[in-house]
DNA sequence: AGCAGACGCTTGATATAGTTAGCGACATGC
DNA sequence: GCATGTCGCTAACTATATCAAGCGTCTGCT
């Protein structure tokens, strides 16, 4: 009966799930204990280990700390960053010229932090995509 | 009651919203046309982009394939990335002379004449914002 | 003028993320 | 034996993400 097929969206829930189980178990850890050093509660833990919640990204950067795991390794576990057609090059890194401007944004007097980062951010998407 | 504290989210959801915008701007496409190109409803865009709710994982997944950039930037953009508070002293950088943001831009070599409009079109409406 | 049509945005409604309270099972110590 | 502590889990609730419908504005068209 249901053979639904195009749901691989519960299989990467359970994927990333396992994922966070295996790393809890593996620092010797209780629920109860890493709910405490996230600020989640346990209940909602055991239902995202057991694939079925998706955490928000909030509660995910919160899981990844407590577990001295990287987010993106946990993205990339439960299958969620994947992106092809995309940016593709990961980071060469290192031109030249980008520290010109990309200094000149850090340092102008005349935007906020928050527009420091968007600003910075469109840049660098540039950069990617100019040398992809 | 209150919860009075701190949300530093607010500001993270603003760069975030800010940078999808003057992606989706840049590609010369209106809310509704992102909108189909992501599944997801041209008003909750339209408030993901002003800062006002915290898009999930898989939406967030989706509006960076439609828009040609990396999850991975998205996803710093957002929050889940950054951070790394290891080695402490970031690049520090210098405050030196006051460099002209706009001129920078201008004069970037990695950047073609299209973006740097883009670019130049964001920055100032930063600069109009705040004095505003 | 008037009418399409697209634009971005506000307003309620629904699905889902996330919490607090409590259960039964398995260990300890009295 | 019976308490007390933990474990992981379920149930009922609240908060929030997400949607569908509609509003007001600005174009361009005839």
């Amino acid at each position: 009966m249901g053979r639904p097929g195009k749901d691989p969206w519960r299989d990467q829930l359970e994927g990333l799930g396992a994922f966070i189980r295996s790393q809890r178990r593996l620092a010797n850890m209780s629920l109860r204990q890493l709910a405490d050093l996230t600020d989640v509660s346990n209940p909602y833990l055991s239902q995202i280990e057991r694939g079925l919640h998706e955490p928000s990204v909030r509660v995910l950067k919160s899981i990844a700390r407590a577990l001295n795991v990287s987010a993106e390794t946990l993205l990339a576990q439960a299958g969620l960053l994947n992106d092809e057609g995309a940016g593709g090059a990961p980071d060469a890194e290192s031109a030249s010229a980008r520290v010109d401007t990309a200094a000149a944004i850090r340092s102008d007097p005349d935007l906020t932090d928050a527009q420091k980062e968007a600003l910075l951010g469109v840049y660098r998407s540039y950069i990617a995509d100019n040398s992809a």
